[in-house]
RNA sequence: GGAGAGAUGGCUGAGCGGUUGAAAGCACCGGUCUUGAAAACCGGCAAAGGGGCAACUCUUUCCUGGGUUCGAAUCCCAGUCUCUCCGCCA
């Protein structure tokens, strides 16, 4: 959410910074509503101070002015309410302003390549895409899923399960024991204000899961994320400077119903309804938001690095980033059966842009409070992972050597096979 | 599912119709003392919004939304959330 003082403050600036998102909002609607309640906010208070002067007097002279006041202050308290209502709502719609790092283009295409890494294998027999790989090994079952459950599930098994799990573990651990991260293990339902906080809501509802719970209570949503948790964390707390940088991680299944990609990647488990992550998120002074996204997309590279994976680092440009960033990486891995580069992670800076919405503050060393800055990213998708070294440690015999860092984590097994 | 209790500032916690934005304590900041620190003592310390170049000033806020009243943290109604006990259950 943008702090509407701000925009106010200069009007054309926040136009020309939207322009690069490529939207064209109607910025004399927000001019002019706020300004009519600006004004309404102030007949308010000429009202309300004059009764209550009334009432420190005890005047019951006055007593029927009062009244009558009331009577008047109650329209202008309704018209006010529903013109403040009417901005926010055009304002929480509205996406945060990209940063000037970030180049300007239209959709992914336009994305820009920064810097390639690691290796890309050399093989010398046609190399099997994920599914075929993890379906002759028995141990990925689409079929399974679309009985028990429906389309873009998965049944994850055997050895392979064990794999998920090992990734999940070794990245726990070294973002625990390496980066400085604090392991948490959060609820997956999250409360719609959480949702509006981080910025699935409103405007993305129906990517979102909503679990039916009791009728009339608060509406409850599957996390698409765990930045949505685990960001909301610090949701309407004024922290002490001293505790920032608060950074916690997670490994957590998300939930999205992917609405609008029908009939993309609708093979293997690229992209499904449910699938694990680990997540990092920061929680910084506002000025160091960049710095904190460089230490943080590293923290996930490093992983890659570990893991032995070739990847490529990307800056989106403007028109590809979420609705919540004003800087976003993307890391992505190879595929060989694709012979591309997929996404396995995102990092991203969303400024005060949460902060705002979720009213959270610190107080700096002058007292002063202000935003927090408030990152994430993840470290990495875990299925992504799994995929990539599937695909990129296959063997000509269909079975999979396990990267030398999982090992431990599985029983010092060095290879997936039939047998 | 049944029966109760509660929601107050960064935290703990008083107040239960009229200068109460709110006692007290903790935390925090400044000062005195000290070689330094601690202790002790003194002082300061809520947020949001509006107006003003500024000093400053005004309004709102004691879970949320209604109501009663000249006046509500305090009374009434509705809702949400939290906790305790019993039952059921991973």
């Amino acid at each position: 959410m943008h702090n509407l003082k701000l925009i106010r403050k200069d009007f054309e600036a926040f136009k020309k910074a939207l322009e690069k998102r490529s939207l064209d909002i109607d910025l004399s609607k927000i001019k002019k509503l706020d300004i009519e309640n600006r004004e309404l906010i102030q007949k308010k208070e000429n009202f309300e101070k004059e009764k209550k002067e009334i009432s420190k007097s005890k005047d019951k002279s006055l007593f029927s002015k009062s009244k009558e006041i009331s009577s008047s202050l109650e329209k202008i308290v309704e018209k006010q309410k529903s013109i403040k209502n009417d901005l926010e709502k055009i304002l929480s719609n509205i996406p945060n302003v990209p940063h000037e790092d970030v180049p300007f283009g239209k959709d992914e295409n336009d994305n820009l390549e920064i810097e390639k890494f690691g290796e890309i294998p050399d093989f010398d027999f046609r190399p099997k895409s994920h599914y075929e790989l993890g379906e002759n090994l028995g141990m990925l079952d689409f079929e399974l899923a679309s009985k028990t459950t429906g389309s873009r599930f998965v049944f994850v098994k055997n050895k392979l399960a064990l794999l998920e799990r090992a990734i999940s573990n070794f990245m726990l651990d070294i973002h625990v024991s390496k980066n400085g991260y604090e392991e948490i293990s959060p609820p997956l339902l999250a409360s719609a204000d959480s949702m509006f906080g981080t910025g699935q809501l409103p405007k993305f509802e129906n990517d979102q899961f909503e679990v039916k719970l009791e009728e009339g209570t608060e509406r409850k949503f599957l996390i698409p994320t765990a930045e949505v948790i685990l960001t909301n964390i610090v949701k309407d707390k004024i922290i002490e400077a001293k505790v920032l940088p608060l950074r916690f991680v997670a490994s957590t299944p998300c939930f999205r119903k992917e609405a609008g990609s029908y009939g993309k990647d609708t093979k293997g488990m690229i992209r499904q309804h449910q699938f694990y992550k680990v997540e990092m998120v920061s929680i910084v002074e506002q000025d160091k938001c960049l710095e904190e996204l460089e230490r943080m997309t590293n923290c996930a590279t490093n992983i890659l690095d570990l893991l032995k994976l070739p990847y490529r680092k990307v800056i989106l440009c403007s028109g590809d980033m979420g609705f919540s960033a004003e800087k976003t990486y993307d890391i992505e891995v190879w595929l060989p059966s694709e012979n591309k580069y997929r996404e396995i992670s995102s990092c991203s800076s969303c400024s005060t842009f949460q902060a705002t919405r979720m009213k959270a503050r610190y107080k700096d060393q002058k007292k002063e409070i202000s935003y927090v800055g408030t990152l994430n990213g993840s470290g990495l998708a875990i299925g992504r992972t799994l995929i990539a070294i599937l695909e990129n440690y296959q063997q000509k015999d269909g079975s999979i050597t396990i990267p030398k860092v999982l090992r431990p984590y599985m029983n010092n097994l060095e290879k997936i096979s039939l047998n």
